[in-house]
DNA sequence: AAAACCGGTTTT
DNA sequence: AAAACCGGTTTT
């Protein structure tokens, strides 16, 4: 036991990842597979496939993709899927108690204990589906994320004035996935504890609220008019009777620092050239009419995510996301990055990286805020035809107020932008230039500047709609690995199989044989084969369910003895019965080939004090 | 209870998938692949999918194509693999007694008579192998196939002429799978029959080539020096002692009419430019110096290819073949193409589509022969990097002579191409003529004609190694299909595999877990042909299950050994007995085509210590 | 049919 | 850093 403990210890994050966990080695495929996630490719490695075979060990890459982001357990047909406790990430581990030797803690007690610390919450509208869609084509089976914001209560603010938090990967987040369609987002009034507990702090913390409500008031601004306790004492109230969020006051803008096109059409909104993967300014400032003023509550939160600017649907969207990824030669890449320049860190703080191509951070509108961010994918990248243009992109910011705690942004801005390779941004102005000035030969001749100089700024567009969610993208890989990499798994996956659900695939079923990738075929075949047969007496209208240890003839023998009260030793022959009328001796190979809910009727004869068993296929 | 009965009774469908062939209908997946198979998409569809989710589309086919090109029995493993009965290719199922309803042709025989009506013999190297090599590339999977011609004698040269005889799929043809690495060419000695029984030709017949002989001697004709007959009273003989192979005398040349490139290098050779899927001409003629002569025999087989011009490693071109076949959208179609224009039939007989990537016809020497062929892929399809120079492929021909049956081609040329997009080729052109003449500003000003005016003619190079074998591609889809429908598999897959090689995965069981795709661990579960039979003894009511291990006589053997106690060495003869009454001896081939649950009454007769075992089908 | 567009890639 | 190359695609 010690022993097998110490075995563990190294793989411990993979822990419980099937049935049987304790017994379970990991098979190759599991550690190649943990390695790719965890290691990018080396640059020898990434060289050598970029030099020859770049687009087979890309289709390679793209099967073990489509075949490991579905988490293993889900990959059995035997296995129903978890309902698997959120946990804390990676990088924040440390600072959790750990619980591995004691999965004791309900799911609702750490959900709220997450809740304290994070002020985001991350709702998986539906579970893993993959499938093929009316028109053949194959439907993102990436994580769909929806990402609702509930802001922190004032007083508990100051837990994040730490020191520049960067976390690599996903931040604690409570992930809740949910087995329907229906999106679920966490329900405000599930979090009483937190705020009831934050009643219980002591009174200047929650004075100060008061003391900002009528400083506030005095500047006019409305938007911290009600402090947060108050609103706190109306479990009941939607964000939406906040009223106070849409009045004017939170007036932003954000600027990023790039090369614009020339040619912009009167209608359309400008276009900024970007290059893959450099980074590039972004600023944050807050622009209400009274300016130079100190908001005494002045932090926001803003996300700032890059999503399809044509596009709009979801699907379309998760598709284009989940194509770029199985391309990518590494499952840690990002859409978006964030830099961590200096410069940037003075006026930014809690900086998360909410999803693949979304990334929040805290500032304070008192001060303009400066981020620097890449983006890590081209505009061609989502297709694989040659030769075309590429997508236009959005850079989108959502602000959100720490002082109401709605799920609406406060406020809403993009940037639609092309991503080239290299220096394709510079060369596409370039080109534009060229031909501007070709155009307008007769024209006056504005002296070129070499790019570098003509550096300009693009200012964000505001957006109306705050409503519209964001389509954040999380690959399942990812988010698989977050499951995988908790001990909280306390629900032995023996019971959550229950009977027979095993097959029960809902209205899949017909589709999925044909559209699921071979590796979920491979999975099934691979299953521990434990054979569950329906069998009714003759005189029965409803069947038993014999659930076979193993597919032999003593399997059945075994199951049969149980259900029916036959004594074991008692039984002679056993018999099947086929449709075609013969009798046939029942023996290991037939049982080993029977499938999971094969039918039968069974016959008990007993002679002479032995039973004659004759299962008749149905 | 009755709850949970209805609660199951919707998804029974998947009840007994495979098991029972005789119930079984045909899944959805199935229709859908064959459909795939047999039809290409439709104009809709195909407009659809380049529409907006041409990648995806593109993607799913992959993933389809790596999962059908295994043959379905093979996909499952608790199913057992059905044994088919083999049924003609579809295009040439009219022309061929259906032999059905009396497997009882032999392996050998039926080599035999294939061969007799076919100079080909296609030659597995080995069996298909799916993997990944070292730097991590993809192995192509598909079958490899070597081409070696073994050419008629000259008495059966007349059965070639068949009016014009098109086939579409590949003709019927001995595959000939190997288990092991080393290339096993049809053993010359093994078709002694043929020549035998060619030996009892009409005299006149055999007189030819002596006659043959002196005229030729007398022309200086040497490759036809050696009557056939006379060779094949040497059968211990090599190809490589036929001198006059190589001696003079065999000067071919082809031409192919086509826009050439302007600027050849000195060193390199021609380049021609040609538009995907376009026919253009090519003319075969034989320009030795006795030119106006009528050669009596003067039958030629040519085999026009296409290859690439630099990868000349096996393993590169399979797997560009295979990327390319994989994201085509029918698994049908070819890499090259021959038109059927009246031109060109007249000059040719017997066309056959011996590989994806070669075609194959016999033309007299005497006449021009003109083929009008397509290539169907583009330069650039062999990889996904956009915006890089296509591969330059070569259109090579390689010409057999009736007069040797030397596996070796007498003569071998090519022509080095380059395939584009619609009008590529003349745009190619004219960026050419366009980067010329502003090179040679000063120079003599050539007047440039329309492209279509400048069509050229590229001759092919002679290619001096006659050794090398083509890369001729056979996708996997497409072999299984064929193995599938046809009876000509001489070795039963038994001795093939080998026992238990189904789990003896050698050296490969580490790499392999990591490497290699889903469908090629399928390939290797399914493999076992497993046959389950219902017999039993005359005296008895009650039928016992019989597991054949394979689907062969051997297989038969061992069960019934097993079952009822009869030692294996012991048992003498093996009859089956059919329904009309008669007694056949049983053999691997009858054995082969049983399917699970068939029934039979067993006798076993003992005589002299021998046992005599009847099987009597019911 | 010819020229231009497009943007990744290669060359200068 | 800028220009040219490359060839599929789109426009003229």
């Amino acid at each position: 036991m010690t022993q097998e403990y110490d075995n563990k210890r190294p793989v411990l994050v993979l822990q419980n990842e099937a049935l049987y966990p304790q017994r379970r080695s990991y098979t190759s495929e599991d550690e190649a597979w943990k390695s790719f996630l965890e290691n990018p490719l080396t640059a020898a490695t990434k060289a050598m496939m970029s030099i020859n075979g770049d687009e087979d060990s890309a289709a390679a890459l793209g099967l073990l993709y489509d075949y490991y982001k579905v988490p293993r357990e889900r990959r059995s047909s035997t296995a129903k899927p978890e309902v698997e406790h959120p946990e804390p990430d990676h990088s924040k581990r440390n600072s959790i108690p750990i619980v591995t030797e004691q999965p004791l803690i309900s799911a609702g007690e750490n959900r709220v204990q997450v809740l304290k610390n994070v002020p985001f919450n991350i709702v998986l509208p539906h579970g893993n589906q993959l499938g093929i869609d009316k028109r053949g084509h194959l439907t993102a089976p990436d994580t769909t994320v929806t990402v609702s914001i509930a802001t922190m209560p004032t007083h508990s603010i100051k837990t994040e004035t730490q020191p520049h938090g960067f976390t690599v990967g996903i931040p604690p987040a409570v992930y809740h996935p949910e087995p329907t369609e229906r999106v679920v987002v966490f329900d405000r009034n599930l979090s009483t504890d937190q705020f009831s507990s934050g009643a219980q702090a002591p009174n200047a913390q929650r004075r100060t609220p008061d003391s900002t409500f009528s400083e506030t008031f005095k500047e006019g601004v409305q938007e911290v008019f009600f402090p947060s306790d108050l609103s706190l004492r109306m479990p009941g109230m939607n964000s939406e009777d906040y009223v106070f969020d849409s009045v004017s006051g939170n007036n932003f803008e954000y600027t990023l620092e790039a090369s614009k096109s020339l040619r912009q059409k009167p209608g359309d909104s400008t276009m900024t050239y970007l290059n893959k993967g450099q980074f590039y300014p972004i600023t944050l400032k807050e622009v209400s009419s009274n300016e130079g003023i100190h908001h005494p509550i002045s932090k926001v939160r803003s996300v700032i995510m890059v999503v399809f600017a044509e596009d709009k649907s979801r699907e379309d969207q998760l598709r284009h996301w989940k194509y770029w990824h199985s391309r990518q030669h590494t499952a840690k890449q990002r859409c978006i990055d964030i830099a961590d320049y200096k410069e940037s860190f003075n006026t930014i703080s809690n900086i998360e990286e909410i999803a693949y191509n979304a990334i929040s951070f805290t500032w304070d509108i008192n001060d303009e805020a400066k981020v620097f961010i890449s983006v890590n994918c081209l505009s061609t990248d989502f297709s694989s035809q040659k030769g075309v243009k590429g997508l236009p992109l959005n850079i989108q910011i959502d602000t959100y107020s720490y002082n109401n705690r709605s799920n609406k942004p406060v406020h809403r801005a993009y940037c639609q932008i092309k991503v080239f390779c290299d220096k394709g941004a510079e060369r596409k102005i370039r080109d534009e230039e060229r031909k501007q000035s070709k155009r307008k030969v007769s024209d006056v001749k504005v002296p070129l500047l070499p790019s570098h100089k003509r550096m300009d700024i693009t200012v964000f567009k505001p957006f109306i709609d705050l409503d519209t969610q964001p389509v954040l993208f999380i690959p399942d890989v990812h988010f698989a690995s977050l499951q995988r990499g908790t001990h909280v798994l306390p629900i032995a996956s023996e019971e959550l199989e229950g009977e027979g659900s095993v097959l029960k695939r809902g209205p899949y079923s017909t589709e999925d044989d044909f559209a699921v990738p071979p590796s979920a075929k491979l999975a099934r075949i691979e299953e521990p084969k434990r054979v569950l047969l329906y069998v009714r007496k003759e005189s029965e209208e409803v069947f038993d369910a014999l659930m076979l240890k193993t597919p032999s003839l003593k399997g059945l023998m075994e199951a049969i003895s149980d259900k029916y009260d036959v004594p074991h030793d008692k039984i002679g022959k056993i018999f099947k019965k086929c449709k075609k009328g013969i009798l046939v001796n029942m023996d290991d190979n037939i049982v080993k080939h029977y499938s999971n809910e094969d039918t039968f009727q069974l016959q008990i004869e007993e002679a002479g004090g032995s039973y004659k068993l004759t299962l008749t296929e149905i």
